[in-house]
This record gives structure tokens, C-alpha cells and sequence, in this order.
DNA sequence: CGCTTAGTTGATTGGGATCAAACGTAGTGG
DNA sequence: CCACTACGTTTGATCCCAATCAACTAAGCG
């Protein structure tokens, strides 16, 4: 017994950093040392259950978190009692970065369905940034894909219809799973009609009656949350998404 | 001539310090010593003209810059030839964030008006914050300022109607413009109804009519760009900020 | 097995886009 | 200086996409 839990904490300190520090490490090379460092300041959390908030609007800042399994969304009170759906997040993502500023929660973070959650307590990982450069560049990176990220989904609010969100939003959800090694056509969406909805801008209905069409169209099957997607290249053409190598006819 | 000069230049390096580094340091304390590190990394441009682009998406990222006098969009290509405006960037704010990431320009950043603009390589910055933990401390949170701000635009572009968007964007120039000394109330926009419409996804028609909307119910006096607001207040209200002094009543 | 909540489908409505046209305003060159 | 053009802005008329309203079905759950 006492055996199998060392296995089993290994087992866990081994998928965390597969999954808790890719984003910080992955793309360029910090030194074992150093890996070993950061992953000496990260909190492993017991599984979190659907409902449960990681942390919630108004409250102190004081750790990122990193969605080891499972998914997280992200919400900020809109006034009048309704909300917006910030983000969904899923394994390998990072959750907080938006509260460094006024070091103090501005939106919440409530887990979707049985989740694994790593917690970096965020003075820790700045002492270690100062001391390891490279450390300091990927959380500069990090921070800078999400407001790129945001910069995309500003494009989608802005300028697109209903039909071209939920297919972008369905081929980003396929391409974060990809990228963690799950199936890019197969998939389960934790979240409700309601919050993606909410996500996107839209009403319940309208993307009840989206799914429908698709599926219509022979673009995906679904069933309830399960989400098998049959036709991805023509999803990322009503996405919007042009192939560059593809013939380009109005190059402008 | 000379003696000229000299006043000349250190009146630009007073004025440059209070506009591009307040961002970096005044929200806590670097030392004098590290303010004029800092100081000393920073390149000041003469000025640039309507038109001009500080970078083009594409290009490789090299600087941050801060808008010193003058204001900046920054706008990304959409496809099917459209763009859609990301934001407009007014003096003291610092445009470029988002390309760190890909180490290079997603976006481009086009200049309203005459403008003053100082540019900060970043990988300078990026040395020195390694060796100043409060200025990689202002940087972290300068990023994550940038992250919030967008999330509030999630917020404008998935729930508010053309009303509340015109004017959350009006209230949001005014503080803006009142924060670096200038009139809250009585303001020059330097972009054109279009780019606003632009950027808060709607149609020029639609921005027009509701400055005539608004200045027919007493709220404002527009004339061309020339605004004048005449009911901070209501405004204040039809964007949908609650006034947190004020009673309360759905208390929720 | 009721009760509640989530999801689907249909009918109707409305806010804002689009189309269309007039009207400055700025710039350009004769 | 004025005609000419081009563009930005305003205003009006019409249309359409997606919200809303409404009714029903399917799941989850005590």
C-alpha cells in the first residue's frame, strides 16, 4: 500500500509536468535544474468537482492554476445579473493571468466536470522568473498569447455571424485537444448549450438550431455533448479560416 | 541656437519620461537609478503622421511602443479583405504585447495624427526586468492589464446593444483622456465614425445615428470630431456601469 | 415517479445591417 | 478663386439575422 502511493505520486508528478509545465517550458529550453526548480513551487490540489470554483471574482490573487484533466470556464459578472463566459479551459491552460494586475480576482473560475488542477503560487514562480531568464521570456509568451488569443476572439464578436462563431469555436476546441494527443474530430463539450452561447455571443436557440444544421449538412454528428466531427476543412471554410497553401484568388 | 537645442531635447526627455515611463514605474517604486536604466534603453522618434505604421502584421517583433503624444490604432486583417480595429491607443499606453509570443506582429498599428511615439526594444527590456524584479513585476502586470481590458471588450462585443457600446466607448476615451490631463468632458476623437464602428462592431449608420441620438436627448454636443459631453452620468449609465456608492437595490 | 433543468423546434419580432441618396468637407489642379 | 473629385458623414427606407417568446421533449435526480 504505502508502495503504490509512491508510484502513484510519481505517477502524478510525472503527468503534471507533462501537462502543468509544458506551457511554461515546452517551447524553449529551460535545464533540468530549472524544471526541477519550477516544479518544486507547484501545488498539486485533490480533483475538483463540476461546480467547484477555483477562485471567484473579488477575491485575492495569489496563484495561477493550470488545468491538469478536465476543463475550466472562466466568467465575469455583466451588470444587471447576467454573465459573460470569458474562456473555456482546457488541459495544459493556464487560468489567472488577468488578476496579476489589481492583484485581486476579476472574473471566476468554476471547473465543469471532474477536474485536476495544479496551483503556482504566483510570487513564487516571479521570484524564479527573476533568476531564470528564460523563465521570465515564457511567461512573457504566455501572457502574449492570450492577448492574442483575445485579439481572435474580439475578430469573432466583432465581425462574425452566428454560423461562422460555432464553427470557429468548434475547430479551436478540436485543435487544443489535438494538441494534448486527444482526437481532433472526437470529442465530449463539458460545457452547456447556454454557456457556449454565452461565449459566443449568442442565444441558447440559435446554437441548438447551429448544431442542428451542421449536422444537417453532414459537417458533424452530435449527440447531446458528444461532438464527432465528420467535415473539418469545410467547418474551418465557414470559420473563416483560409488555408494558406491552398489556390488564393483574391490575393487584393 | 544651440542653448535652444539642449532645453529643447531635455524638455523631450522630461516629457518622455513622464508619458512612456509611468507606465512601467509608477505604480510602485523603482529606484532613480533603475528609472534611468530604463530611461536610458528607450529610443525617441521624431514625430510621425497620419497614415504612418509603426509595424505591419507579419513583421518581426522588435520594440514595444508607447504613444507619447498622438494616438495609434491597431487593427488586424479579417478574412475576406475587412480588418477589424483592435484598439486605440491614446498617450501613455503601450501598443505590441500581443506579438512577444510569436516573436512577431499579428497586427498592424497605424498612426491617427500627428503623433509622438517612443520605442522600447524588447529584448533590452527584457534584460533589465531580469535584473529589476519590480520592473519584471510593472511588465507582468502591464500584460495582464492588457488581458483585462480585452476581456471588458468580450463583455461590450457579446452583451451590450450599439447604445451601450457607444457609449461604454465614449466613457472609456474619457477616462482615458482625463487620466493623462486632459478634458473628460470635452475631446477631439481622431478617428473617423467608420474605425469606430469599426471597432466596436457596428456599422458607420449606426454610430452616426446614435451621436445624433445621443446629442438630440441632451447627452452630448458633437460636431465632426469636436465631442462634448454634457451628462457624464447618464452615460455612465447607459454603458451599464454601476455607480458602487449609489443605492443598491438588486442587491442579488 | 414527479420535479427540475437542459435542449430542441417553431413562430414572431426587432435591432441593427444594408441599400440608397443627399450633403458637407477636404483636397487638387486648372 | 472655383470647379471637380473623393471621401466621410448624415439621414431615410428596407431587409434580414438572430433574439425572443412559446411549446414541447428529453435527461438527470432525489
Amino acid at each position: 500500500m504505502a508502495q503504490r502511493k509512491v508510484i502513484s505520486f510519481e505517477n502524478i508528478r510525472v503527468a503534471c509536468r507533462n501537462c502543468t509545465l509544458s506551457q511554461l517550458c515546452l517551447p524553449m529550453g529551460l535545464v533540468a535544474e530549472d524544471v526541477d526548480r519550477l516544479d518544486g513551487i507547484i501545488k498539486r490540489s485533490r480533483p475538483m468537482h463540476r461546480g467547484d470554483h477555483l477562485f471567484r471574482g473579488g477575491e485575492r490573487f495569489r496563484s495561477l492554476f493550470v488545468v491538469k484533466t478536465g476543463s475550466v470556464k472562466t466568467y465575469a459578472p455583466s451588470s444587471e445579473g447576467g454573465e459573460q463566459v470569458l474562456g473555456f479551459h482546457l488541459p495544459g491552460e493556464i487560468i489567472g493571468l488577468d488578476a496579476i494586475e489589481k492583484d485581486c480576482h476579476a472574473c471566476s473560475a468554476k471547473v465543469l466536470e471532474t477536474s485536476a488542477i495544479c496551483e503556482i503560487p504566483f510570487h513564487r514562480l516571479e521570484e524564479l522568473a527573476s533568476s531564470i531568464p528564460s523563465l521570465q521570456h515564457q511567461m512573457f509568451r504566455l501572457l502574449s498569447k492570450e492577448i492574442g488569443h483575445d485579439a481572435e476572439m474580439l475578430l469573432l464578436l466583432g465581425k462574425k455571424n452566428a454560423e461562422e462563431r460555432l464553427a470557429a469555436f468548434l475547430i479551436s476546441m478540436s485543435k487544443r485537444l489535438s494538441k494534448r494527443g486527444l482526437s481532433a474530430t472526437d470529442f465530449y463539450l463539458s460545457m452547456s448549450r447556454h454557456e457556449i452561447g454565452n461565449y459566443l455571443g449568442l442565444a441558447v436557440e440559435t446554437v441548438s438550431r447551429l448544431f442542428t444544421r451542421f449536422q444537417d449538412e453532414g459537417l458533424l454528428n452530435v449527440d447531446r455533448k458528444h461532438v464527432q466531427v465528420l467535415d473539418l476543412r469545410s467547418l474551418e471554410g465557414i470559420a473563416g479560416i483560409v488555408q494558406a497553401e491552398d489556390h488564393q484568388q483574391h490575393s487584393n
